[in-house]
RNA sequence: GGCGACAUGGCCGAGCGGUUAGGCAGAGGUCUGCAAAACCUCGUAGUCCGGUUCAACUCCGGAUGUCGCCUCCA
């Protein structure tokens, strides 16, 4: 069963066939470090990290290139206003986007290269367009004529004739096209510069992930992801001087993925709208793994309406992944009864036995999330029945049936980027005294002393602290 | 104006031409001293109008609506 994934520039889901046999090379645009990362640069990260991660599940050995654009207009202008030096400016931002995102557990890439740390190699590619007759100059800058790339349009399905009537038309009086790009900027006085064969300057936006990409992966790279608001122009024009420098016969990126936006109210998120959250604010209220399965419960390509109920809905959902964990866990720690009773774990044997099958099913298919999260329910669904079930015996086939249903769901759910191993051994103390305090309000749970014992559970829980009596005892977790 | 996406039960959100998505919330019940957690039962959805078909939420056409790109933007 092949992998399939859905391709903007063919505009069909297709077959993933790579480059190299069981090799992906991918390359996701990244971010521009001059503030917080919002949820909507999360969500390619944590989208491109699933597909990333789902492929090495798949066996393919992922070779992950993500880039921070490192200088730019947005850059110079805050590093400006805040008086401060644009360099200190990325490095700040660009350590905390990695601290966020090790929050949201999206793996870190293979490698993060950085528009200024290749300045050579961007000169390279824009001289090779020099040679081919792709470029002119103008006032120290140098551009792409867009206009002598017959397959430009090819990825973003756009005809430049039909779009000239009520377009937006850029006022630039240097560019002979309006539809024209800057692959080199001149520098003006006191701002960052490169020397260059134009003199001094810094490049162009599109061009740094064109000359990143090709130096790190190569022609014919299999997956080039990123949002969707890049698919025109910025990747658009990747495609057209990358192809354009290469000459005929070579490929820039074989399968192009744009994730769906961020919306809210519906309307999508984004800095010039001011309707954005940091990543920051939002995992001050909720916890990180919630923010990050909000994002894996929906399709990537879906639009995702952000909202305090969306996340309270992902936090519930959540928490009955982690519980269901939880609660195996403790009944396959408990007693076995040598009784055999086989039928009474024939459900999740079976739900066990296919849920890899099904999991897999719903990710091949253009990384069905969803789908592939309902698998984990279903196992959690069946787990809980049987030992919810008053007549529950804990014989061997059940036991084995529930660590193969606990390993089962958190080994998918880890493809998924979800971690719902139990919290870390606490150290010796705690244990020995939780079952002191759970000793002494049994006691007055016997003794009829009801405030006493609902005093201890009331005060625990302002300690986040929940107690829960089942038919097997007292039992605690953390909240 | 050009191009495109989407429209599913109170909310979120999938698949599928005829057979249970899943989650959240709600109601009733089981368990409990009370809770919590868990389980059981319950709503029986598919914007509208046509068409194809024995059969459509699922395919085709149209309408309406929402959103997006066409400008830096994930």
């Amino acid at each position: 069963m092949a992998i399939h994934v859905y391709n903007t520039l063919t505009r069909l889901k297709e077959p993933l066939v790579t480059r190299e046999d069981k090799k992906v090379a991918m390359y996701v645009c990244g971010v521009t470090p001059y503030d917080y990362p919002h949820l909507g640069n999360a969500r390619p990260a944590v989208a491109f990290d699933i597909i990333r991660r789902y492929l090495e599940y798949r066996d393919y050995t992922v070779l992950y290139v993500t880039n921070f654009t490192d200088i730019d207009d947005k850059i110079i202008k805050r590093a400006h206003e805040q008086n401060a030096d644009w360099r200190e400016l990325t490095e700040r931002f660009i350590g905390i986007y990695f601290e966020e995102m090790d929050a949201l557990n999206v793996k870190r890439a293979s490698v993060y290269p950085r528009a200024t740390d290749n300045i050579a190699e961007i000169i390279s590619l824009v001289e090779a367009l020099e040679e081919k007759g792709y470029t002119y100059t103008a006032q120290g800058d140098v551009y792409f004529e867009v206009g002598k790339f017959d397959r430009y349009g090819e990825l973003s399905n756009r005809n430049l004739e039909e779009q000239e009537a009520g377009a937006r038309v850029e006022v630039n009086e240097i560019k002979r096209d309006p539809r024209d790009f800057a692959l080199w900027k001149a520098a003006k006085p006191g701002e960052p510069s490169w020397v260059s064969p134009w003199g001094p300057g810094r490049p162009g936006w599109h061009i740094e992930c064109s000359a990143m990409a090709l130096k790190f992966l190569g022609a014919g790279f299999d997956i080039h992801g990123g949002g969707p608001d890049l698919i025109f122009p910025h990747h658009e024009n990747e495609i057209a001087q990358s192809e354009a420098a290469m000459g005929p016969g070579h490929m820039f990126a074989r399968y192009w993925l744009h994730n769906g936006f961020v919306t809210i109210n519906k309307e999508k998120m984004s800095k010039s709208l001011g309707n954005f959250f940091t990543v920051h604010d939002i995992m001050a209220r909720y916890p990180a793994p919630v923010v990050r399965y909000l994002l894996t419960a929906g399709h990537y390509r879906s639009p995702l309406d952000f909202s305090d109920q969306a996340l309270d809905q992902a936090q519930a959902a959540f928490e009955r992944l982690q519980l269901g964990v939880l609660n195996i866990a403790r009944v396959i720690a408990g007693p076995e009864r040598v009784i055999d009773r086989p039928e009474q774990s024939a459900a999740l044997r079976k739900a066990v036995d296919g849920a890899e099958t099904d999991f897999q099913i719903a990710m091949d298919d253009d990384f069905n999330t969803p789908q592939a999260t309902a698998v984990l329910f279903t196992l959690v669904g069946e787990a809980n029945k049987l030992m919810g079930d008053p007549a529950f015996i804990p014989d061997a086939a059940a036991l084995t049936a529930l660590s193969d249903a606990r390993a089962k769901i958190v080994a998918l759910a880890d493809i998924l980027g979800l971690d719902l191993t139990p919290p870390a051994a606490e150290d010796t103390l705690v244990p020995g005294l939780m079952t002191l305090l759970i000793d002494l309000r049994k006691q007055a749970r016997a003794e009829k002393n009801f405030a006493l014992a609902d005093a201890v559970r009331t005060r625990l829980l302002e300690l986040n602290v929940v107690l829960e009596d089942t038919p097997q005892g007292t039992v605690w977790r953390r909240k």
